[in-house]
DNA sequence: TATGAATGAGAATTCATTCAT
DNA sequence: AATGAATGAATTCTCATTCAT
């Protein structure tokens, strides 16, 4: 899948392709700061460094600009994601070390994480998908491994367990931005991270 | 800790109860269908039966509804939940029970508790507090029955493991609703709630 | 001509009196601390010590309340005047005796005085007439108290001057309480008093 | 003391004054109509000539307005005074010249001196200061002409009664427009400006 | 008579979007 | 391409007034 397009009034694709960085740079500010509704167009230009003006030469409407910011953010956690991700060792030791990573990225990006999972459902009917989309995307990275820890019998998961296992281990990572004012009360990440993969490669 | 407590201009405390009651009536079907910064003060009136003036009889600020509809959601999903706790038999069959109950009254009431985790975040600052409150109590709850599988021995739990492994449920919970679009594509209510809690009770 | 008349749902008029002197004492209060336009029907009422229903069984709109309250303050004031009118000496002795009273019992209702001086314009149409009609009937007490110290050749004033005349003398006693944030940081009441009466007496 | 400044999201500056122009004139007519509480910004935004979006481009609040307009008025009286303030001729002639210019002044612009004077109070608390500094200026300046007259010896008076007198003087001009409902029935302008000059200048 | 809940027109203000320069 | 002034629909909230009890 493709990723949408937003409309731009601007021909030059290299100018489009920075000024939309601008936009989501001071966007993700502000978004962390006061969500996504509380935050005018005037503002996100003013952040960005133009006027609002020059903002809607390169979006069609307010909404685009979550778009690009929901879209940026996954892209960033999954672009991390990848190059952590491909160590060497036995399947297991290869998963723990993807987890750690998972959980290392997330929480070094937890206010955009934030944004992303909270503003989600304003973004345009259209574009759901296609932000969705690169979450199944790190999901698949995710099954992956795992797959690889069943073949070589370290987990005896059905296609649906291993579905379960590799859902429940991306919401850990997800819920340590989530529900933090509950968790941190009682873990450090280190802590956290620790618990959950103990209790993740249990075996029965 | 009281609950916050919402001005009226209204005396007759009983009929205070009965609008409010429309009132997180007729906000939730709308903040399910649009969520809260789309939905005016208007369509919350016109939605739970009365005018625009009376709405504001009994309520100070629009964010005042979004606070009594996170209350009121809270306060039913621990409702239900308390009444189904407890069941006889030994700690991880109550357990177990409670765990089935928690899922189903969840998925009961997917809409509204989607609502509230969305919106939780636009609630006027000071009652946060009392929101998050209810969410602790019901973790409460929940921890209590693990800790009695504890001391029976079906685990051997520290404090942080207890900890975490009841927060895994919780969250186990929510994500059926939160996640609904990824989920149900692999799994009926029966499935997941059969799935999550095999995982949860297999022991080292 | 006679008080214009405000609509009372009511039919004993003993008690249309008592509340009418309650909705004004109460009235005076709030429009002294916030002005006409700022204060409620609700908090007239409150303070009143009855009912917004009540309130509108002896009122027919929020004006109808100004229009009480101005001609109430009128009253007492030309009422309060009157008593101290006529005290015994020659007329000059007679006319300064007045001039004292008329400033001594402003400054004594100043923020009664004021209220009504600022509202005035607020005045439903048909009643302005009937208030400013207290205005004249002040002014001509004094003016008769002049006119008498023309004819013992205290002045030598022509119709139009002992008009002025009055009309100043009218306009400094306004003043004490108009501009008092300009006044007062020259003259304490008594010398105000003093010099003015010095400067209103003074003979070619 | 420098002017309170009212907001604006405007940059050009020189735009921002011709605006504000079209604003205060507007208003003006508008507050002499029917008060400054009577009436609505959109009134206000329509008769300055552009939408009401643009209005609250150019100020923050309704009550900036007012501001706007009771500082313009102030600052036009003065100026005009200003101008005809320094003729030739001995200190008493030019003392009655700045009399005379003062009432005519006040006349030629009676009904935005009634507004200044009836809506003060309404003044947002911050902007008061600025507003009276205004009058203060002007009392200033009457009181110079009449010190000169003192030191001539047209007048013996002493500090405070030179104080009074200036203020006396000031209130009289202010009448004429502030009580002309009783005034006009006795006097016209000129009339009015030789009996009070007469009154002032007598000597004891 | 007294009450106070209900009403809804109307008010101030905001803000996404457009468009002339 | 960039700017920012202009627009006006939409939004929240208020408050005088009514009317059933």
């Amino acid at each position: 899948m493709e990723k949408k397009s937003v409309p731009s009034l601007v021909k030059d694709q290299q100018l489009i392709l920075k000024r939309r960085e601008q936009i989501i740079k001071g966007a993700v500010r502000l978004f962390i700061e006061k969500g996504f509704h509380r935050t005018t167009t005037r503002e996100i230009a003013k952040e960005s460094g133009f006027s609002i003006g020059t903002l809607y030469e390169y979006i069609g409407t307010k909404e685009d600009v979550l778009y690009l910011v929901c879209d940026a953010i996954y892209e960033e956690v999954t672009e991390r994601l990848k190059k952590q991700l491909y160590t060497s060792g036995s399947a297991v030791e290869r998963l723990e070390a993807a987890i750690r990573a998972y959980f290392t990225v997330i929480d070094s990006m937890q206010d955009e994480v934030l944004v992303m999972y909270q503003e989600t459902k304003s973004l345009p009917k259209e574009t759901l998908p296609y932000v969705l989309k690169k979450e199944e995307e790190m999901a698949a990275m995710m099954e992956e491994m795992v797959s690889a820890c069943n073949q070589e019998g370290v987990f005896q998961f059905t296609d649906k367990e291993q579905k379960l296992f590799t859902h429940n281990l991306l919401v850990a990572g997800q819920m340590w931005t989530f529900r933090r004012w509950a968790i941190r009360k009682h873990f450090t990440l280190d802590e956290y991270i620790a618990l959950q993969i103990k209790n993740l490669l249990k075996r029965e």
